[in-house]
DNA sequence: GCTGCAATTATGCAAGCGTATAATTGGATG
DNA sequence: CATCCAATTATACGCTTGCATAATTGCAGC
């Protein structure tokens, strides 16, 4: 005899369900942080009873550890859109690169604190920590590619310092700008982002920044 | 009747035992993540029965802020800390004050994941969000201080947009000296730090602090 | 259309959570 | 040294959590 009350449902590839979960995941941490990704939760969100989750998942960690994964690969997928569309010209691109990494949406309250709640178990485990450097440091590859490509002439040692400095200087902004946006006026932190960037390189980005 | 199983007490005066359990907690969340913060484990770190952290805090949430707050408090009177022993003159003081701010003891993994894990709190609760401005703000001031004390001539604007840079690339130095401690030699973020706040004002901080 | 099986849902459980409330006790006060 | 009250402990309750397991169902292949 079958039971008329239970809840109809559409069968769906295993990629189809894990990426929902994920994404469902990812949303309820950014909004609620991570004590709101209860696996309750996630599975009302992706459209699914909470055993599904167990059954795609062998643990709530590992449905931790693919959600920040998924996060990580996003924000550099992100950070590659912007230099597909700047423009020519070595400083322009690294202007460019600059400016929208300290405006919306890369500035954005929610992506730090989806950012956040993962840092303390990235501290703790050794996969997140590994995806967590890979990223970290391929970011870092990009800036310094941008840096090199200016028209100056460095030795290695600086280029890496000035990259890592610079660097430094874009995520500390971009964090203020999460934390405090009401703190700034628009486009505030990226003119301030510019010039410092400009000054520890003894280039002019402002300049060619209002260019675009 | 007396039961004779009862836990013996010591009594203390309710300062002594506030700071005990904020410490407490602020120990667990920096070992374990908020998670880890629960109010019985609180209550044993703090070698106090569960049920006084009910009395000393109307709710869970209270004792949250309270933490947060003298985690702030201490972290900025850390840096600050360096000042009293700073050398005469702007430039060695600025630049103590700099290179303190990116090493140990400011520099620490497990700072990064305190704060990290208030952060989410921080942006929804506007008490925390109260603190959190306040002790961000006041940290800002000391160095917008050491900066106008210069001996340089520049207008307010220009000056308050120099702390929102400076402030910035020591936050984010700090936050990758934290997150990846192991990717930098000792003192190669105090000296990139160093090279790039003197950059950006456009004065030799790094021959300054070899002084000392 | 029937069958079989993986995909999915439903149910239950033990543990841990924050909080409320009642009972006990330490130690200053007289 | 008896008293008394605030400081403290103990107990219990209602929820929620992650996870295990059993029951059901959609749907492709015959």
């Amino acid at each position: 005899m079958t039971s008329d009350d239970r809840r109809p449902y559409k069968r769906e590839g295993e990629e189809v369900r894990r990426d929902a979960m994920i994404a469902a995941a990812l949303d309820l941490i950014a909004e609620g942080g991570i004590a709101a990704a209860t696996v309750r939760a996630i599975a009302e969100i992706a459209g699914v009873s909470p055993g599904l989750i167990r059954h795609y998942f062998k643990t709530k960690e590992d449905l931790t550890r693919a959600a920040y994964q998924a996060l990580m690969e996003r924000m550099t997928q992100t950070s590659a859109l912007v230099l597909d569309t700047a423009p020519d010209g070595a400083v322009a691109r690294l202007a460019a690169f600059v400016a929208a990494s300290l405006r919306p949406p890369v500035v954005d309250p929610a992506a730090m604190g989806l950012w956040a709640g993962f840092i303390h178990r990235v501290q703790r485990d050794p996969q997140l920590r590994e995806v967590h450097r890979t990223t970290y440091l391929g970011y870092r590859d990009v800036l310094q590619a941008l840096i090199a490509a200016l028209p100056r002439d460095v030795d290695a040692a600086t280029l890496r310092a000035e990259a890592i400095a610079c660097n430094g200087v874009i995520d500390g902004l971009w964090l203020e700008g999460c934390a405090l946006p009401e703190a700034f006026v628009k486009d505030e932190l990226a003119e301030i982002g510019l010039r410092s960037v400009g000054a520890i390189l003894g280039v002019d980005l402002l300049a060619e920044a209002g260019k675009e």
